[in-house]
DNA sequence: TTAGGGTTAG
């Protein structure tokens, strides 16, 4: 009946059957483009004053509930500002629909000002959840502190729905002290959707143990986890590397029924890529009857990680067979895989491809290209790569640049690299630690303790490395000379027991040669405490049966931990695999499978 | 009309 309404016929129509005519037209929509065909329409009848402005308002809200783009943020925009006088629903609507991810102003948070400004019509508990929303998407943690007293003095706070606002706020800005005071004040209202929140939260930040905790204790509650809260879990043990867990929380979803969707999906890729098994995470990804963009990204960038170029490749050009649009990530994940293979004329190859896709290139894209260029020993195109970047190289790059240029005699370089690091991050330990490795290595002893000096005179301390074993379900972590162990006593005397073995080796510990001025205890500490060595003799201690030890770094391996591990795997017959922030060194019986190690 | 999720260089 609706849809054969005619312009002369609206003229005659009482007003509530002209509005369950809007509704009902709005509600058929399920596009952007719908909408606007909607909104034609209803121009065309002609409607009354009050039932325009009912029909724009029902436009704009649908359109805020539509999927958050730019261009539904400035449809919403203009139909908002065809209103007259905007009700708090019409705020509320436009505030929903400006929380875009490409809309990083805080356009909404303004918005809610200006509302504020005005004095009327009042928000109300849905105007500040839409607005703690949008900061959270930006994010924009000032703009939502904000909102948080602001809301307090309006004694909307109470509001469940701010509640979680506020929370998942926090959460997203790495704010987790914060966003457990809010979490912890909610005590009856807890749902599905705070403990995921909250869970989400520690996992952003990397605080596994806490983030499991806290999943052992939803349950505990009677709450049921849904896909949502999984991909927070699972992405905690990604970032662990802790394996074992992420196996058993997987095990937990397929015996609880939880759909394994897009999301869930891609996250479980990541981890079984993150923990070292590659094979299992392509499983997951052949099984999936959906992959988007940052599924296929993920899978990507897992292959490049342990060096399996090919297939990363193969995947690669499968994705633009079937006509899906990579990104920048994907980027990073085929430019990487080139670099750690030695693939420089395609690695040059794919930047013009990417080029030439409109795909703008972020700053690790460009760092993929210094890697691929000094990798291949191809300083001077490093070197004339990076003084041409539109945009100004950061540490990263210049850092490494500087490790490539080390053996090559190139003090135009050094020099100029390391002036930027000092410039960019004085106070950052380790561009002082480079450096001076870099001069000991050339055997400049003076220029060593120079370093050292300029180290002690900016006040520069180094930040001790942290390494951890996941045994039990548990992470235990490791920080270099960690007295500090319960189990300290015991932990000694395995390394007491590893460090004969590996001087009976023949190996020269590498740090002893920055450590050449100082006494033989503190060389004695620096070949045996480091926090992934600690982290090992804790699990060659902990663990009997099982052959595999896994340590995750958050630093970056040097090359003495990596001799060091080749010789206790074959000396102790287990296999150690370690990560570290970025990749994996896998050492079995004295070998080691990661092909790019330097 | 309300809230929670996945890929990012060394």
């Amino acid at each position: 009946m609706h849809h054969q309404l005619k312009p002369p016929e609206a003229a005659t129509l009482p007003r509530h059957l002209l509005e369950a005519h809007v509704v009902w037209l709005v509600r058929q929509c399920r596009s952007l483009r719908a909408l606007r065909g909607a909104h034609a329409r209803l121009l065309r009848l002609r409607l009354p004053r009050l039932t325009h402005a009912f029909a724009l308002s029902k436009l704009l809200a649908s359109c805020a509930a539509s999927a958050p783009t730019a261009a539904a943020a400035s449809y919403a925009r203009s139909l908002f500002d065809q209103i007259p006088e905007p009700t708090a629903f019409c705020y509320n609507s436009l505030i929903r629909a400006l929380a875009t991810p490409s809309n990083p102003t805080a356009d909404a948070f303004l918005l809610y000002r200006r509302m504020l400004r005005a004095g009327s019509p009042s928000p109300n508990s849905f105007t500040v959840a839409f607005a703690l929303k949008a900061c959270a998407t930006v994010p924009a943690l000032g703009e939502g502190r904000q909102l948080h007293s602001q809301a307090f003095r309006q004694g909307l706070e109470p509001s469940p729905y701010v509640q979680t606002g506020l929370l998942n706020l926090y959460a997203r800005c790495e704010e987790v002290a914060l966003a457990k005071s809010v979490f912890d004040g909610m005590a009856e209202d807890r749902n599905l959707v705070a403990w995921s929140s909250m869970i989400g939260g520690y996992s952003r930040v990397g605080m596994v143990n806490e983030a499991l905790d806290l999943f052992r204790d939803m349950q505990a509650a009677g709450v049921n986890p849904d896909e949502v809260t999984m991909v927070s879990v699972i992405s905690a043990c990604a970032k662990a590397g802790a394996l074992d867990l992420g196996r058993s929380v997987h095990a937990f979803i397929d015996r609880k029924g939880i759909t394994v969707d897009l999301e869930l999906s891609t996250a479980l890729i990541d981890m079984y890529a993150k923990c070292g098994l590659i094979e299992r995470a392509r499983l997951v990804f052949d099984a999936m009857v959906e992959r988007d963009t940052k599924a296929w990204s993920a899978m990507i960038v897992g292959l490049a990680m342990h060096g399996l170029a090919e297939d990363a490749l193969a995947i690669f050009s499968r994705m633009l067979q079937l006509k899906i649009r990579p990104n920048n990530v994907t980027f990073i994940g085929v430019l990487s895989a080139c670099a750690h293979n030695g693939l420089v004329d395609d690695g040059q190859r794919y930047w013009s491809t990417m080029q030439e896709m409109g795909i703008k290139a972020s700053m690790e894209n460009y760092g993929c290209m210094v890697d691929l260029l000094c990798r291949s020993g191809l300083l001077d195109e490093a070197y004339s790569f990076v003084t041409s970047m539109p945009i100004l190289p950061n540490s990263v790059i210049w850092r490494n640049l500087l490790v490539a240029s080390k053996s090559s005699n190139r003090t135009d370089i050094v020099g100029l690299a390391s002036k930027k690091l000092f410039e960019l991050e004085p106070q950052n330990p380790e561009n002082y630690v480079l450096l001076s490795n870099l001069y000991a290595l050339n055997s400049q002893w003076d220029r060593v303790r120079y370093m050292r000096k300029k180290m002690k005179d900016n006040n520069v301390t180094v930040v001790a490395g942290c390494s951890s074993i996941e045994i039990n379900s548990y992470l235990h972590k490791f920080v270099v000379s960690d007295g500090s162990h319960p189990e300290i006593k015991e932990i000694r005397v395995v390394l007491r027991e590893i460090a004969d073995r590996v001087l009976r080796s023949g190996h020269k510990p590498w740090t002893a040669a920055v450590l050449h001025d100082v006494g033989e205890e503190e060389k004695e500490i620096a070949l045996c405490e480091h926090s992934e060595r600690l982290a090992i003799a804790y699990g060659l201690l902990k663990t009997k049966a099982p052959h595999v030890i896994r340590v995750v770094k958050n630093l970056r391996f040097c090359p003495d931990c990596h001799e060091v591990s080749k010789i206790i795997s074959k000396s102790y017959g287990r296999e150690i695999i370690v990560r570290d922030r970025v990749r994996f060194h896998r050492f079995i019986g004295g070998s080691c499978s990661c092909k790019d190690f330097w």
